[in-house]
DNA sequence: AGTGCCGGGCC
DNA sequence: GGCCCGGCACT
């Protein structure tokens, strides 16, 4: 999940600078600016600044109405389409003064509140709003200064900041966490957001904390899932109690009983940063005609060593289900041996 | 609470 | 090996 909220209480801003700086987001057309009136301000976390939003006490919506008048704050306050710089090409890299603005900085603001011990390892990026520029940096130092020297040309006092930049990048948290949601990435993903996508996430954390740009990472989501089950490997099927007597599937002994695929694929999009104001109606039509999606996807980890993660619980009817308790005797001897079914694959 | 089944015990 | 069950994960 990922909401989006600005950084620093509103109280510490200039209301002229606030302002002026949402005219300036809005007016640019961004697909980035996000609407005040969707701002989640509870969320499921909960675990972060309060203080959110900007206008939060005041009238929101009057801020987006109102038409700027030539601030004296920021008398080269850009307009959007600045310098050539934000014209950079998605997912390249970096420029240099970033790197070490970074690696500079990020020893300053690292202590920030953001929520570390979550149950699942949530990363919280900050993300440019910039138009044509998505990049994303692990700090808000970074970021900041990533505006002020990209954006608002503010090259020689690169350190000073006056809360504009604030306006300009916005806070996302992505979902690292791999194995352990097997089951929740076939939740239906709630119309909220994202558990941004895993695969994004090498990103060591300290050295290279610059993602290129996190929107148009729309592969590594394979569409393979449901294609494959058979060739996979070494779902050890040890117990040979196949002797069921009526009749023996074939082939059961090579895969998992209870005929879960088995994927490497990731259902939900990739990192769904929350710049944008997310329509509630994501997709997922998950309630409607969807054939009971059997894709459990899995991921293939291999740290995970011996605690066996049980496969997702075979579906379907089972000899005890079906036969119930009392006949119990017509059960296949798996399941009368309480081990995996095998009449009632699938 | 019900169910599937892994892990492990007993013979 | 066959057979059974405790106990846990999942629904």
């Amino acid at each position: 999940m990922t909401f989006l909220f600005y950084r620093k209480s509103s109280e510490e801003l200039d209301m002229d600078k606030v302002t002026a700086a949402m005219v300036l987001t809005s007016l640019s057309t961004s697909p980035l600016v996000r609407s005040p009136p969707v701002r989640p301000n509870e969320g499921l976390s909960g675990s972060w600044k309060e203080g959110g939003g900007v206008p939060s006490s005041s009238s929101s919506s009057g801020y987006w109405s109102w038409s700027a008048p030539s601030d004296q704050s920021n008398p080269s306050t850009p307009s959007p389409p600045l310098s050539a710089d934000s014209f950079k090409p998605y997912r390249s890299p970096a420029p240099p003064d970033d790197g070490i603005d970074e690696s500079e900085v990020s020893n300053l603001l690292f202590d920030e509140p953001i929520p570390r011990k979550r149950k699942n390892s949530m990363k919280v990026m900050f993300k440019c709003l910039w138009k044509n520029c998505g990049k994303v940096l692990s700090t808000a130092a970074g970021i900041q200064k990533h505006i002020r020297t990209i954006h608002l040309g503010r090259v020689g006092d690169s350190d000073y900041s006056d809360g504009e930049e604030d306006f300009y990048y916005t806070e996302i948290k992505l979902n690292t966490d791999s194995v352990a949601d097997g089951l929740s990435s076939l939740a239906p993903v709630s119309p909220s957001q994202s558990l941004a996508s895993p695969p994004t996430f090498p990103i060591p954390e300290s050295s290279r904390t610059e993602t290129p740009c996190a929107k148009t990472e729309t592969k590594l989501m394979t569409p393979l899932s449901r294609s494959a089950p058979t060739t996979l490997y070494l779902v050890h099927t040890d117990h040979a109690y196949q002797a069921t007597p009526p009749m023996t599937i074939p082939g059961s002994a090579k895969f998992t009983p209870n005929g879960s695929s088995f994927s490497i694929s990731w259902q939900s999009p990739p990192v769904t940063f929350t710049g944008i104001p997310v329509s509630p109606t994501h997709h997922h039509p998950v309630g409607t005609g969807e054939q009971r999606q059997h894709a459990h996807t899995v991921l293939s980890s291999p740290p995970r060593g011996t605690v066996s993660l049980r496969k997702p619980r075979g579906e379907g009817k089972k000899c005890r289900k079906v036969y119930g308790m009392e006949n119990r005797d017509m059960w296949c001897t798996a399941c009368r041996w309480k081990k995996a079914c095998q009449r009632f694959i699938d």
